[in-house]
DNA sequence: ATGGCAGCGTTCCGCTGA
């Protein structure tokens, strides 16, 4: 199966890039996040026509993530455990039913976390906290699975075009990457730099300031494979031609080819 | 050194994002 994270970035302003792409790229499983839509408002007819099952979890002007499939989907559970207060939608996960074997996903939308220090900076470690003990029971299962999304974390200097920029900053802080890194050893394997190594492959590139243009990017969105799931690794890739088009969102879609 | 863009709701400004 091939499956795309993708942060769309408003799924009323990207519906029309998000279509052509979906139907150009055919993902098998697309795992969206910032959809920024209430689950009633979401276009999920449109979807449906297009041949995939839609399942979401979205709250009212920001965050929200959805999963987009044209395998069937079993045991969807929305939000992250852990915090019965947090009424902040950015975890949806299920059940893949792949053509050889099923594969549990979690799409995520981890908190950006700026300014760090405070408050939003407390929420965003605490909540990858919570990500980890998800994460040790997803493993626990010992079977394929894998933790994807818009990480809002840059794990090495080499995955920001310039990282002198980003040393005091919630996505680069040392406890930050200490944060992610404390998840990925857990047993996760990057899929991305299972396949491609080095410096300048970046997911996301900000609106502001010629990003692009100046290829002022950061990789910033990530599939984390259990082992299990490392085993089916095909191929890993970044679509980075979708930010030149019209109305881009500021991330693009990092894909895996899965053997399941 | 700063801000620059984009989307959304509280809409013709303010908040959030990264």
């Amino acid at each position: 199966m091939k499956l795309a994270t993708f942060n769309i970035n408003g799924v009323k302003a990207r519906i029309g890039a998000l279509s052509d792409w979906l139907q150009e790229q055919k993902p098998d499983v697309a795992l969206l996040q910032e959809i920024k839509s209430v689950d009633e408002q979401f276009p999920r007819e449109h979807f449906e026509e297009m041949g995939y099952t839609v399942e979401t979890h979205g709250q009212k002007g920001f965050n929200g993530v959805a999963i987009l499939s044209r395998l069937p989907l079993e045991d969807i559970s929305r939000g992250l455990p852990g915090d019965e207060t947090d009424e902040q939608a950015r975890y949806i996960e299920a059940t893949v039913i792949g053509e050889t074997r099923p594969v549990r996903m979690g799409c995520l939308y981890l908190p950006n976390g700026n300014p760090a220090p405070g408050p939003k900076y407390d929420y965003k470690l605490a909540w990858m906290e919570r990500l980890r003990d998800r994460a040790r029971a997803l493993l626990a299962l010992e079977e394929p699975a894998l933790l994807a999304g818009d990480w809002n974390v840059i794990p090495q200097a080499e995955d920001a075009a310039r990282p002198e920029a980003w040393v005091e900053d919630a996505l680069f802080r040392p406890e930050t990457r200490a944060a992610y890194r404390r998840i990925e050893t857990l047993g996760f394997t990057d899929a991305f730099r299972a396949r491609v190594r080095g410096a300048g492959h970046y997911s996301f590139w900000d609106y502001q300031a010629n990003s692009w243009e100046r290829n002022n990017g950061i990789r910033i969105d990530h599939l984390l494979l259990s082992p299990q799931a490392a085993d089916l690794l095909r191929d890993a890739w970044i679509d980075r031609e979708v930010r030149g088009r019209d109305k881009p969102s500021d991330h693009v879609p990092v894909w895996v080819e899965l053997d399941a």
